[in-house]
DNA sequence: TAGAATTACGGAGGACGTAAGAATA
DNA sequence: TATTCTTACGTCCTCCGTAATTCTA
């Protein structure tokens, strides 16, 4: 269970090919094709279907450890690195892509008109502006999703280095065509759209899956997978009528050619939420305490 | 940063010593040292000060991810291992000690009168029940912890092998000498004992840093530190006046020579909840539903 | 000065590349 | 049959133990 060795098993499931795992990896055919034989020894299955190249229920099983287990060590390394490092003039910044909309656009304004802090923004999906904080890529993170009004976002482990605080609530609303039968309704129970069509996109909309957690519901079947943090593009996919998609009240009013519909129930509220290293610098410090500030709680 | 490195950095800072170790884990005082020199020059840093041997800030830092990561890692290597082990006639059922008093004992006396299954009880710390249950050496684990009523227990991150379910609810109390000026009260206010004298039993009673954070409240210092999961002997230590120890309310009135007074504000509950492997085997299966079936909530 | 960690060095084993051999679509 | 993974084998390098050395309480 070298890390080495888990490194290449995700490169081989991602690349569904070993000879591609290997020279993304700069390994060559054989070293790869040993290091699945190593760990396949090691834990005395076999955990990967060739030809096509595919997980087998043990490799699945694995797979849902493994990249945790990676981040988790990047995140170590990251954060000893952390300690000694001379703090740089730019900060980065990485958010979802409703944070941007509902909080990140509020608060630079702010800080245009403040201090000499340069800022860069990313915008990533949820799990890469996580990722990005653990390792050090990022000073601060921001992402969004919805609970019920009290609870916190489920995140993932984020070990002892990062905390969440609250940085802005809003309503939940869903997208729609401007010709579709529901545009004109001034809210929507969501519990009546689990058998409409929805666009799956996780990285920029609420995910699917988590629309059907917090309902308890299934369906909220998709056809179409939108993948990447376009919202604009999103919305254009929603305006051609592919499907219905779940984003906060002030970004879905923001998007062009769509209607923005309020979910009324279950009562459940849109947040974003701030990622941050345990110890703070004293800039990323400042900027944590811009955002709260310009926010609508706290 | 080889798991072997960092099991071999944790011996040294448990054991502070680098020959102690060296024989904990069948090295020699040799090998340890290289260890922690390829450790050092890996992350660039010195982690750990020699004679006497202790952390450097850097060296505490990354003790707060490994027990972590290496426990991940061996739950990763348990859960593939649980996919293809037969299933054994004995289950082996790991708890904490209110766990055992509050769930277990009326679990397994309906057991006795049902079905022909073995089980092996396992009385241990919270977290060697969590570490029991993620490396399959247990089969199922019960914790018990306090939150606001209708919160989950914070638990850390379990990985996606096991999930928890409530099995119990009962009101807090605390356990006072039987002379103690309080110990006739029908109820106290928690925030009222943060100046209280406390034991600080983090295996067997509420540890006190949880007391802190739910009362958001400094405070509850202890003179004593008690170890272990022996709940008699916790009892025997406040009915001599060494201090209080938060419990739920029917492992309080159970224990001999103290008072078991209740904590009527905050609003708190004692829940204990199941930790389980995700695909619990049949045998497994049904003791779930055993314990569940007892339990005052399902 | 004794106990304890480090450094030097050598052998055994492991890791990776080259290249030849099997397997499957 | 072509592509892709596996196996054989040689080299280099890493890892650990022995033993000599340095450090510090």
């Amino acid at each position: 269970m070298d890390p080495h060795l888990l490194r290449t098993f995700v490169a081989v499931l991602d690349h569904r090919s070993f000879s591609t795992a290997a020279s993304a990896l700069g390994y060559t055919q054989s070293a790869v094709s040993q290091h699945i034989a190593a760990l396949e020894t090691d834990l005395g299955t076999r955990l990967v279907e060739r030809r096509p190249v595919a997980p087998t229920p043990a490799g699945a099983r694995l797979m849902e450890h493994v990249p945790a287990l990676l981040l988790r060590l990047d995140a170590a390394r990251a954060d000893i690195a952390r300690l000694n490092q001379v703090p740089t003039s730019r900060l980065a910044l990485a958010c979802s892509p409703a944070a941007l909309g509902t909080v990140v656009a509020r608060a630079l304004a702010r800080l245009r008109a403040g201090t000499r802090v340069d800022v860069e923004v990313r915008v990533l999906s949820r799990e890469a502006v996580i990722g990005d904080v653990l390792t050090a890529r990022a000073d601060l993170g921001l992402i969004d999703g919805i609970t019920a009004p009290s609870d916190p976002l489920p995140l993932p482990d984020l070990g002892p280095t990062t905390t969440t605080l609250a940085a802005a609530e809003e309503p939940l609303a869903v997208i729609l065509p401007l010709d579709h039968p529901l545009a004109e309704r001034r809210s929507l129970r969501l519990p009546d759209l689990t058998q409409a069509q929805w666009i799956d996109a996780p990285d920029s909309a609420v995910p699917l899956e988590r629309l059907r957690t917090v309902c308890r519901a299934d369906g909220f079947t998709s056809r179409i997978r939108h993948r990447g943090t376009d919202l604009f593009g999103l919305a254009a996919l929603a305006a051609a009528g592919h499907g219905l998609a779940a984003l906060p009240l002030s970004s879905a009013t923001a998007l062009p050619a769509v209607a923005a519909v309020r979910i009324g129930a279950p009562r459940l509220i849109h947040r974003t939420e701030l990622v941050h290293p345990a110890n703070p610098t004293a800039p990323v410090r400042q900027l944590i305490d811009l955002i709260l500030g310009t926010s609508p709680i706290t």
